[in-house]
DNA sequence: GGCGATGGTTGCGTAAAATGCAATAATCGC
DNA sequence: GCGATTATTGCATTTTACGCAACCATCGCC
């Protein structure tokens, strides 16, 4: 019992047109399928739905009731298909992607340029998270993929590494550390620090090497986001212990890097989606641009 | 670039009940051509609809933004051929029919008694018109047929012979006609006559056949309706020329009936639709009992 | 950690449906 | 009446859908 949506298409164009021949123009067809299209679907029905003489064709009553509802069909349906094949030749649509929120300031606003220049249609809505939380909107469907830290991996979701982003320390020019070429964890004792604290995923990455070194301080200043690390770091109260890639604010604010090394320490940041879920094609697109941009990031 | 609407209902039924297994018990189709219905369709819009591991199967982002679409789609598509169906098979639906008043009260009744045993839930309308009123009705799509006089017949519309009815002189008993057998229109000369005026069809063949017999007078009494004839005629101010169809009246009210000759006039009835049009089948069954019902009565 | 059960996919032959061409039929306007 | 227009039908052909059987991947279990 097939559904002869055909006829019904069929139907739509011969009403609203009033001929067979322009309606098979219309569909592209001979008119003879169209006349066998109109059959099927009055068999199917079991009653004329267009009455026609060899000069003219007109609607029959049943065939003006049903009119409206065919033209809503073929209409959603047609539209609704092609919608669908548009977005997936040009990626059209929206994304939601989860992100760190030093990322997001960053090393997203490059990639996120190059996306809106290449679809300038599409919207993206960013969710700044910081540490598991990233990872949590993932999993739930908040958003489709996320710019995460690496963890332990969950079994419901893929990650995909983009770059290993070593610490180091962050100070200004006068700061007593600024003139070594690098800096071992242990010396860092007695130097004030500021560490990024709350649930930033780089507090437990650092937290826990710090401890391994033998120095159970905190950081003397604990923030919340590298921004306000950065400020106090510039006002010279300490040293800001800071992923690399957050390096750009050395040149624009004039403060000195030094490599954190013995171990040189890294916070590996990767992509993360659900596994086994196929991405829409503005996702899509979007990864593939947040990928190459942020894996050719220098070190 | 046929539409796959086998597609989408399998994608809606797998959506829904999870598994192609499933699905494909409800489609009354293997497993095998279910998952070719959906690559099909896949393939036609260009992405993933559906996300399916050897397990389970789940939709994909642009699934779930397609699913209510669909789901809609496929339902209004099923359940509009499916209440055609129904309704050509059993005749279901409204109906809308144009007759003239005299019929209406009279013939209509024992008609639409019995299609409205036969059909309980069909409902039916009647636009009582009269003369070529009538006639209008169906001609500009108002209702579906008519019952009304015949007459020069119009290209558009078919006229179908129900019964020619003669015209008759309607008294009381105590009238001086009453005693006659039958009466020719000459002989009216003298006797103050109940007509029908008004846009009654009878009117025009009545007085059409006054001013033949030489009788240029028109009735002392012109009434709009039959009913109001037979009242008149009943306090006898005067003898009625009706149509001998509306006899039940010298039954029920005592009144005389008789045949008018030299000649013997006929009005003829007949059901009325529009060519080359298809009626609902609710009409249909309709106008085959009206038919049956009006050819069988009595003359 | 192999193994059966479950669930989706693919190869291939067959059956069914849709299509187009050519011929046919019916009607309109001249 | 006759040519022009419009829908329908016969028939050959192409296209598509279907089902079976084999296959592959994964889960759960012993």
């Amino acid at each position: 019992m097939k559904i002869p949506i055909d006829g019904v298409q069929a139907f739509v164009h011969v009403a609203e047109l009033g001929s067979f021949n322009r309606a098979a123009e219309h569909l592209f067809i001979t008119q003879t399928a169209l006349t066998r299209r109109i059959q099927s679907l009055e068999a199917f029905v079991g009653l004329r739905l267009l009455d026609r003489t060899t000069r003219s064709t007109a609607l029959s009553p049943m065939g003006r009731d049903f009119l409206p509802l065919a033209r809503r069909i073929v209409d959603d349906l047609v539209h609704g298909l092609d919608r669908l094949r548009t977005s997936s030749r040009l990626g059209v649509g929206d994304v939601k992607i989860a992100t760190l929120q030093s990322v997001a300031f960053r090393q997203l606003p490059l990639a996120l340029r190059r996306y809106a220049r290449k679809y300038p249609e599409n919207r993206v809505q960013l969710l700044e998270r910081s540490g598991a939380l990233v990872t949590e909107a993932v999993h739930q469907g908040q958003a489709e993929f996320g710019i995460h830290i690496q963890q332990d991996p969950h079994p419901d979701l893929v990650e995909d590494m983009l770059m290993r982003d070593p610490f180091v320390l962050v100070c200004s020019r006068s700061h007593p550390a600024a003139k070594l070429r690098k800096m071992t964890w242990a010396n860092l004792e007695g130097i004030d620090l500021i560490t990024l604290g709350g649930s930033s995923g780089n507090r437990r990455i650092v937290e826990t090497q710090l401890t391994k070194a033998g120095l159970n301080l905190r950081g003397r200043f604990v923030v919340e986001s590298t921004p306000s690390a950065i400020a106090l770091a510039r006002e010279n109260v300490g040293a800001a212990i800071l992923p690399a890639a957050m390096n750009a604010t050395t040149v624009t604010t004039g403060l000195i890097e030094v490599p954190l090394v013995e171990p040189v320490l890294y916070r590996t940041i990767a992509l993360v989606c659900r596994r086994n879920e196929t991405l829409t094609p503005a996702a899509t697109a979007l990864y593939a641009i947040v990928k190459t941009q942020l894996s050719r990031v220098r070190r």
